[in-house]
DNA sequence: CATGGAACTAATCGCTCGGT
DNA sequence: ACCGAGCGATTAGTTCCATG
């Protein structure tokens, strides 16, 4: 276990980047299996469990502190937890696979609706030539790009690239802005990556609960537990699903003001005006 | 021991309008 | 067109506590 801690100190001092450091962890869980108290599992499932221990490797290797145990010990653990939920999901008979495909099918989709604005972005009447907008009135190009910029978490390259065509900006100079924007709300992206993973968590323990909850042998006592656990975790799922709604995923006017050093009240009252030629194309 | 919820407060948000 | 300020609404941050 030693050449663990050595990638991690490699990974600490920059030498490897983390999804190299995860890689290599991965390739030590299939080559050494006895390691992680593996060994008896066949090829296939420990291929499975593997794939499952993902987000244990992930928040290891973000938590651990050197403080004490080695990095080493410390994923030890982190892997015996997953192992564990590992072999009470696959007692029940389940694979990953059907899991997933039975949550795609039956909860609604997890992937953030975009925001409003978004939208007015979308298609522009045809024969537009740029710079053009509704109804063939002008539009203020920055204006246009400060909606951009509000919306980059849906911006595609290939989007970005017609947009600066459009706008008449050199591309790399709208990936530029792009990206300074996504490093101002990187600690936002990052909330809102966790609790969407926080949601997709629940929905797949509400769903493990219920099958278990099916099953015909079941005592009266167990199925009691099951039955708080189960609503207690509905009851969160709830809450995280309300959080999510409410989030924010388009960047403040202020942050947008924040990238291109300019006022705020300028992207107020830009963003203010596109919306009110929008809300005026559509009477 | 880390995680996550509840309740609270402080900070920030967008909308709007008037002055330049 | 730009900019700033006022305002009510909304969100982020903090703390404490329960849970697994």
């Amino acid at each position: 276990m030693e050449d663990l801690d050595v990638l991690y100190r490699q990974y600490q001092e920059g030498k490897i980047e983390r999804s190299s450091l995860e890689r290599s962890i991965f390739s030590l869980l299939c080559t050494y299996p006895a390691r992680f108290r593996l060994a008896h599992m066949s090829q296939e499932d420990r291929l499975d469990l593997v794939s499952e221990l993902f987000p244990y490797v992930r928040r290891a290797i973000e938590q651990y502190k050197e403080v004490g145990s080695s990095f080493s010990a410390y994923l030890y653990s982190w892997i015996q937890w997953g192992v564990k939920g590992y072999h009470r999901t696959e007692k029940k008979g389940k694979t990953m696979e059907e899991l997933y495909w039975k949550l795609t099918c039956e909860t609604e989709p997890m992937v953030a609706e975009p925001v409003a604005l978004e939208e007015e972005t979308g298609d522009p009447p045809q024969g537009d030539t740029s710079g053009t907008g509704f109804q063939g009135k002008r539009l203020n190009k920055q204006h246009i790009l400060f909606l951009v910029l509000k919306c980059y978490r849906y911006i595609s390259d290939d989007f970005a690239r017609r947009i600066a065509q459009r706008l008449g900006m050199k591309e790399e100079a709208l990936f530029s802005l792009i990206e300074k924007v996504k490093k101002v709300r990187e600690r936002h992206d990052i909330w809102i990556d966790t609790l969407t993973e926080r949601k997709q968590r629940y929905t797949l323990r509400i769903l493990l609960l219920k099958r278990e909850l099916a099953h015909p042998d079941l005592s009266e006592h167990k199925r009691k537990i099951i039955e708080e656990r189960l609503a207690k975790l509905e009851q969160r799922l709830k809450a995280v699903t309300r959080r999510c709604q409410s989030l924010r995923t388009s960047a403040s006017n202020n942050e947008v003001a924040q990238v291109l050093g300019i006022p705020k009240g300028t992207v107020d009252s830009g963003c203010y005006l596109l919306k009110w030629q929008w809300k005026r194309f559509h009477e």
